[in-house]
RNA sequence: GCGAGAGUGGCGGAAUUGGCAGACGCGCGGGACUUAGGAUCCCGUGAGGCAACUCGUGGGGGUUCAACUCCCCCCUCUCGCACCA
């Protein structure tokens, strides 16, 4: 995954990492830096606050059958590129919020990490640097870590995976032959994207605007024999059940609606006159078959290939096929705006007319859609309509509008309406025409309804090293054959030459060429293209339940126990890649029976990125904010909580070097509180424990009764934004707690009152997944028992908001003009009076008649004047 | 071109079902403490105005007692799709 890490490398890809030295500090660390970090030791609050959480195993899942509440909380597992900035930290950070908060709500939480660690990059640092990929892969990965454990995220390291292990592309491996069985992996040849700088094929998905979404070369078009994955078999599935994911972003669930294309429409054959080839079209328009005045084929289409062949192409056609092919072996993509085309030197014959009408040959037709032909209606079509204007074809109204504009011969009119000129048909409306027509044609055997779909099938052959092997393999005899089960893995060879030739590497390894039919014995050559990088992380998050396991790729029980997956969380990037080829690789294993849920991801967030200058973070850009020195500097709950606080997590945001500070001052500000708190109370004497109750001293005036009602208004609010991850209100919520503890505090109020206590075991755990190490140290502090984590999760008290009396603003036609106090209870007239007592608003409405008066219970009131 | 989202102070951003626009933070201005301050604390900080007050959420209309929020038209930006038959 971490397609944007390795975004970091455009045109150079595999460029050997190193930490960008982050200049960007504004202020070198001073004498007073020390005097802050004595007033807050945060580094000293991470240790004891990891080792604490180390010796209890609060985040680690011993046994998945056993666990209560199970929570499976989820970041998409990066790509091992070697360092990571703040951008990817929101990423990891977001997860240790949902992780964190989960945990303190009672649930089990499976929180585990892992690398999808096959890929590109590594093998181009091989060939530049001479680094063999799995020493460049193991470093990168050993940095990666260090990172992700300095930052003190709560990961399950227990259940450590890595896709470029033997014991894990051993099951993906697996995979391959599970959806051989099944029908649902062939090889086949075929127009295949070609990626000339990275080498190998590549997905319809990872071609973007005509270019390698790595690397960014176009793309060129080549015909290769290539294996595929079936997902076109799910289709349908893919696209109804987009409609149980609630808890997706709805952006996410329209991208995978569009690229799976659903159109629902007919194919239509039309006899070739003179042969018996037929040019099978298909149209969402059956209705205006009448107006079809001439049938056109895309370039490519093997029907053209053959006359082309047998010698019965035109020059004319002969010549634009070949400029075509030319131009989009160039690039594919290249928008062609005008449309091109040459008569074919064949006709058609009209499936219900019998009419004969001319056949061509165009650009605006593409292969890979529908069946690569069209049947052109140029009056109701406006690129068949374009297309016949400057060829001088004609042109039938077959449909007229019920109301509004009509054809005009103008433009097309692509609206629905009555047939007209259409024999038989006419005057049916369009609906109930396409039902006729499709009914005529199928008692003639010309034709049928049809639901055709954009998608394509998963190519996921790539000519590259660094991948797991396609266990295939090839015998003279018997032709292609899966390697057994039982000889798994197909282990990749470590001597390999790592040349960009367009040929896959393992080629050049003949001790691995040489295997031995599973069938006849004989002797056969190895499959030596490896899998597309997604297949590994198509079924990752079924391992984690049972990283270890030797003898199956996942255990059915618990995952089915486990998932779908409760939260997951990444980057927007992935919105058609890994998350449709996981829908589909659930649901080939759900039909197969090995588990029992049909969707592996219940909950999708995708965050936003973090802009720096006002473009994206990355290393190529030298725009990145290590994370290294700030954690130093300022203490990981700082950069924790400013990552938090920059904005709503799910839209992007733009960092600033300063903003920390904010962050920073408001944890020293905490701490000291904390200690002042301690202090007065003595260590350990606060009665934190959530269930013992203060009621019976609860101030019931005065400033500790106005600072508990604050407290719990701010414990509501928290409670809220932290369950919709408003986590940017939710560290504004937890400043204004400190400011309204420290405005008490500075005006004198009494430090040892159980207002004080309360404020504290509330606020503390309220920061805890916000703040990790500091909450965990101020808890013990505090005189909490045990982790924070096991102290359970604050609920607000309706009793402590309640209030004698409240303030309404006043409105003068709808201005704000002044305030009242009005017993809670008061009834409407009780407030219309006080009201209109009002000075301001007996000012206001001095000399006028009082036409309105509103009144918003608990809000406002508006006197209405004129 | 089609689809989705967004537009609020100098900046990041707040604002249940229409109900005090600018929470919280950054920055900035002033002050205190200081040999010093880039630490800390206090006060101020949308614009205009001495003030009363007026104006103000991309622009223009509308609905409403009341509009950042709802409706219509337009502008700009971001993302996705793009000759999809």
């Amino acid at each position: 995954m971490g397609k944007s890490i390795r975004d970091e490398h455009p045109g150079q890809p595999g460029t050997e990492p190193s930490v960008p030295p982050d200049a960007s500090h504004p202020v070198p660390p001073g004498a007073e830096e020390s005097s802050r970090r004595n007033a807050y030791p945060f580094h000293e609050l991470e240790r004891a606050a990891r080792k604490l959480w180390k010796d209890e195993a609060l985040f680690e899942i011993k046994d998945p059958m056993k666990a209560e509440r199970p929570f499976y909380c989820l970041n998409m597992f990066p790509y091992p590129s070697g360092d990571l900035h703040v951008g990817h930290g929101r990423n990891y950070i977001l997860g240790d919020v949902v992780t964190r908060l989960k945990r303190m709500q009672g649930h089990s939480v499976l929180t585990p990490m892992g690398w999808d660690a096959f890929g590109l990059p590594a093998e181009n640092a091989a060939i530049q640097n001479q680094i063999h990929p799995a020493t460049w892969t193991k470093k990168n990965i050993a940095r990666m870590k260090e990172q992700l454990v300095h930052w003190g995220l709560a990961y399950d390291w227990e259940r450590e995976i890595a896709s470029c292990d033997p014991s894990y592309y051993k099951w993906t491996q697996w995979l391959f032959l599970k959806l051989y069985e099944r029908g649902l992996a062939y090889r086949a040849k075929g127009a295949v994207n070609w990626c000339p700088s990275c080498n190998t094929v590549l997905a319809n998905e990872q071609v973007v605007d005509g270019a390698c979404e790595r690397c960014g070369a176009t793309v060129e078009i080549r015909d290769l024999e290539q294996w595929y994955f079936k997902i076109t078999a799910y289709a349908e599935p893919l696209l109804h059940d987009l409609e149980q994911l609630v808890h997706w972003p709805e952006k996410v669930r329209t991208m995978q609606t569009n690229w799976i294309g659903r159109s629902e429409g007919a194919t239509i054959r039309f006899p070739i006159e003179g042969s018996k080839d037929t040019i099978e079209v298909f149209t969402t328009r059956p209705d205006t078959l009448l107006g079809a005045t001439y049938v056109v084929l895309a370039a490519e289409h093997p029907l053209v290939a053959r006359l082309r062949e047998s010698g019965k192409l035109p020059r004319a056609a002969s010549d634009l096929v070949e400029r075509l092919r030319r131009a989009r072996m160039e690039n594919r993509f290249a928008v062609e705006t005008e449309k091109e085309g040459a008569e074919a030197g064949i006709r058609a014959v009209h499936p219900l007319t019998g009419a004969t009408i001319p056949v061509w040959i165009a650009n605006y037709v593409l292969l890979g859609y529908g069946t690569g032909a069209i049947m052109a209606v140029p009056a109701h079509d406006q690129r068949d309509f374009e297309f016949a204007t400057k060829y001088k074809l004609p042109i039938v109204e077959v449909v007229r509008a019920t109301e509004g504009p009509a054809y005009d011969g103008a433009a097309a009119y692509e609206g629905e309406g009555k047939l007209v000129n259409s024999g038989a048909f006419d005057g049916l409306s369009s609906a109930v025409g396409k039902r006729a027509i499709v009914e005529a044609l199928a008692a003639k055997s010309a034709g049928e309804a049809r639901v055709n779909y954009r998608l394509r099938d998963w190519l996921i052959s790539r000519q590259r090293y660094w991948g797991a092997p396609i266990p295939m393999v090839t015998c003279e005899q018997c032709g292609i054959q899966p390697v057994p089960e039982s000889e798994l893995p197909v282990l990749l060879p470590d001597q390999v030459e790592f040349k960009p030739t367009g040929e896959s590497p393992l080629k050049t390894n003949e001790t691995f060429l040489r295997a031995k039919c599973p069938k006849c014995g004989g002797a056969a050559r190895r499959e030596t293209d490896t899998m597309d990088t997604f297949v590994d992380s198509s079924w990752y998050f079924l391992r984690f339940l049972s990283p270890k396991n030797d003898r199956h790729a996942f255990d059915t029980a618990s995952v089915n126990r486990w998932l779908p997956v409760n939260q997951y969380i990444g980057g927007v990037e992935h919105a058609i890649l890994h998350l449709l080829y996981s829908r589909f690789i659930v649901k080939v294993f759900r039909d197969m029976g090995f588990v029992s849920f049909s969707e592996p991801f219940e909950r999708l967030f995708t965050q936003g990125m973090i802009t720096k200058n006002g473009i994206k973070m990355s290393k190529s850009k030298k725009n990145t904010v290590a994370p290294d020195d700030l954690i130093e500097r300022y203490g990981t709950d700082t950069v924790r909580l400013y990552t938090l606080f920059i904005g709503p997590p799910e839209k992007d945001a733009e960092w600033n070097d300063r903003g920390v500070e904010g962050a920073f001052r408001f944890l020293i500000k905490y701490w000291k509180l904390v200690q002042d708190v301690a202090a007065a109370s003595g260590p350990g004497a606060l009665p934190l424990s959530p269930g013992r109750s203060h009621s019976g001293a609860w101030s019931q005036t005065g400033p500790r009764r106005d600072l508990r009602r604050r407290v719990h208004q701010l414990t509501s609010q928290i409670l809220t934004d932290m369950d919709r991850l408003h986590l940017n209100t939710a560290v504004s919520g937890m400043m204004q707690y400190v400011n309204a503890l420290d405005e008490y505090r500075d005006s004198g109020g009494d430090m040892t009152a159980p207002e004080i206590a309360e404020a504290m075991s509330l606020g503390t755990r309220l920061l805890a997944p916000l703040a990790p190490n500091t909450a965990e140290g101020a808890w013990s502090r505090l005189g909490g028992q045990g982790s924070i984590f096991t102290a359970g999760w604050p609920t607000a008290s309706k009793e402590a908001l309640e209030r004698d009396t409240i303030s309404l603003v006043l409105q003068v036609n709808g201005k704000v003009r002044s305030s009242i106090e009005v017993p809670t209870g008061a009834d409407k007239a009780a407030i219309e009076s006080a009201a209109l007592a009002d000075p301001k608003v007996r000012s206001y409405a001095a000399g006028k008649t009082v036409a309105q008066v509103i009144i918003v219970p608990g809000r406002l009131v508006n006197v209405v004047v004129r």
